[in-house]
RNA sequence: GGUCCUUUGGCCGAGUGGUUAGGUACCGGUCUGCAAAACCGUUUACAGCAGUUCGAAUCUGCUAGGGACCUCCA
């Protein structure tokens, strides 16, 4: 595979050219959702982040497998010392079985998705389906002699692991600072140490979710899932592993602590991991309850909302930073991007119509690698995206009869919105006057050719009148030269 | 307290030691029956201080502000 594509990687703190360990495949895994709760705006980071680089690596002729858990087990809740889980607690309180809950919010994150133009992983492994797997692991760690069971639960020996590898090598810690920090948790004297962490876990008499093990009737420590779903369908080494700046410690820390105890080996190559999002400056989060849900974006239905923001818009504001930069959430820079996206859109549906001439006034050599470039600098989408602004500037100027562009170079420029901004970016661009329906476009279109007319006969009573209750519909008629361009 | 990151024009955001980022907003103009769109033009920048350099927004140091992780988190 020809190509100079660097990414960040975490581990080691600079851009590396990306080699794949089996030409042409490339094995992915990006940390998703914990299913208790309705996708906010910082899920949509991760999930278009990495899609971008899905379909990158599509197109660069890769074939990728990329997966993608859903995490429906496990994740201990941090004030319920009897060790109840997310999905157990949110359970009991909405008095639905704890699958249900589970699968009411898969279903309602892969609506999101959908409509983020988020593509659907390769594989998306849920941790409640693999817990054989992860018993399975723990066993491997313990025969390793890098566990230790207690009262039930086994738990990681942290101190152990550090004398023959590096505790804290992604996050750039090291195990006595560590030490110096850490706060007392529960399950404290459970343990030998309080940096240990749980690979299994004893649950408690009223916990409902729980598995049979050889140790304890009980569920796996949060960490497991992706070690034991990762390696299960991607290897014992694979090519990258992905997810929020926030899961580098400890999560991600204890992944490559597990692994490498386990199997002898460090299983990812690169890892990556996206920025996060603010409002406020502030981490948008669970946490500090300042999140606004993915729907809330889509109805706008959200007090901190001055009005609705589409899907695409979403897309288009977190593409137009680049991943590894936080980015920060106001009205003012979303409506920002939804009209630069506004102007891509009718850019592209211009291009569609514009009719080639023999000589070309648009300078288009060399785009094609500055977009290519700009991809394999660690996914530089901003600057990409600025390119596609200088290709509508000369868009419009064709469109209005002040250039000209040759067939060949119209090609061209189709065929690298058609790449970049729809195949590898997933913008969906509605073009003007597109519909699906093609008796609904010819109404539309009848009625605007009927306001054309009364145009002409300078019948401005009639003119105004489509294009008011046009627009209370929610059309958007634009006047041209010599007619119109109209989308919803 | 420890580790790390960050500070760019009204707003959002790229960026390289020497060249206009881009978007959006504002203002002026062209076009238009009007409006929108489009096009042209103008105005706002690199937190502060010191240093390295022929030259720094870009490198170094200090100061100040902001943030992330150290606890579930995308």
């Amino acid at each position: 595979m020809e190509h100079k594509l660097r990414i960040y990687n975490t581990l080691t703190r600079t851009k590396q050219l990306f080699v794949p360990m089996n030409e042409p495949h490339v094995g992915m895994y990006v940390c998703g959702p914990t299913v208790y709760g309705d996708g906010h705006l910082g899920h949509a980071r991760p999930a278009i982040t990495f899609d971008v680089l899905f379909r990158y690596l599509t197109s660069l002729g890769y074939k990728v497998r990329y997966v993608r858990n859903i995490t429906d087990v496990g994740h201990l809740e941090h004030d319920a010392d009897d060790g109840e889980d997310k999905i157990a607690k949110k359970a009991r309180l909405e008095e639905k079985e704890p699958m249900e809950v589970a699968q009411y919010y898969t279903n309602r994150y892969h609506k999101a998705m959908e409509a983020l133009n988020v593509l659907p992983p390769s594989i998306e492994p849920h941790a409640s389906g693999h817990i054989i797997e992860q018993i399975e692991f723990v066993k491997k760690i313990l025969d390793a002699g890098y566990a230790y069971e207690s009262q039930g639960s086994v738990y990681f020996d942290v101190k152990k692991y550090n004398k023959d590898h590096h505790y804290g090598k992604l996050s750039g810690r090291n195990i006595e600072d560590l030490l110096e920090t850490t706060r007392d948790l529960d399950g404290q004297d459970e343990k030998r140490c309080a940096l240990d962490f749980a690979l299994w876990k004893c649950a408690q008499p009223e916990h409902i979710m729980r598995w049979p093990s050889p140790w304890s009737d009980g569920f796996p420590g949060w960490h497991m899932e992706c070690s034991a779903m990762g390696t299960k369908y991607l290897g014992e080494e694979f090519d990258i592993h992905g997810g929020g700046m926030d899961l580098i410690f400890p999560h991600h820390e204890c992944e490559i602590a597990q692994s490498t105890a386990a199997l002898g080996k460090e299983t990812v190559h690169y890892w990556m991991h996206n920025n996060m999002i603010t409002i406020n400056g502030k981490k948008m989060g669970k946490s500090l309850g300042n999140f606004i849900t993915l729907d809330e974006f889509f109805t706008g239905s959200h007090k901190l909302l001055a009005q609705a923001y589409s899907p695409m818009t979403i897309r288009f504001f977190i593409l137009q930073a680049h991943y590894r930069s936080t980015v920060d959430f106001s009205n003012e820079a979303l409506q920002a991007s939804e009209k630069g996206l506004e102007r891509l859109s009718d850019a592209y549906a211009r291009l569609m119509k514009i009719t080639p001439a023999a000589t070309t006034t648009v300078d288009v050599a060399g785009l094609r690698e500055k977009c290519e470039e700009a991809m394999n600098d660690d996914l530089n989408t901003p600057i990409v995206i600025s390119y596609f602004f200088d290709i509508a500037k000369a868009i419009n100027t064709v469109s209005d009869g002040n250039g000209t562009i040759s067939a060949a170079d119209l090609e061209e420029l189709k065929s690298l919105f058609q790449l970049y901004l729809i195949d590898i970016l997933g913008l969906r661009l509605t073009a003007s006057g597109d519909s699906n329906n093609d008796a609904f476009k010819g109404a539309v279109d009848l009625l605007l050719e009927i306001r054309k007319q009364a145009k002409a006969n300078k019948d401005w009573a009639t003119s105004d009148k489509i294009r008011n209750e046009l627009a209370a519909l929610g059309f958007n008629v634009k006047d041209t030269k010599d007619g119109f361009e109209w989308s919803i």
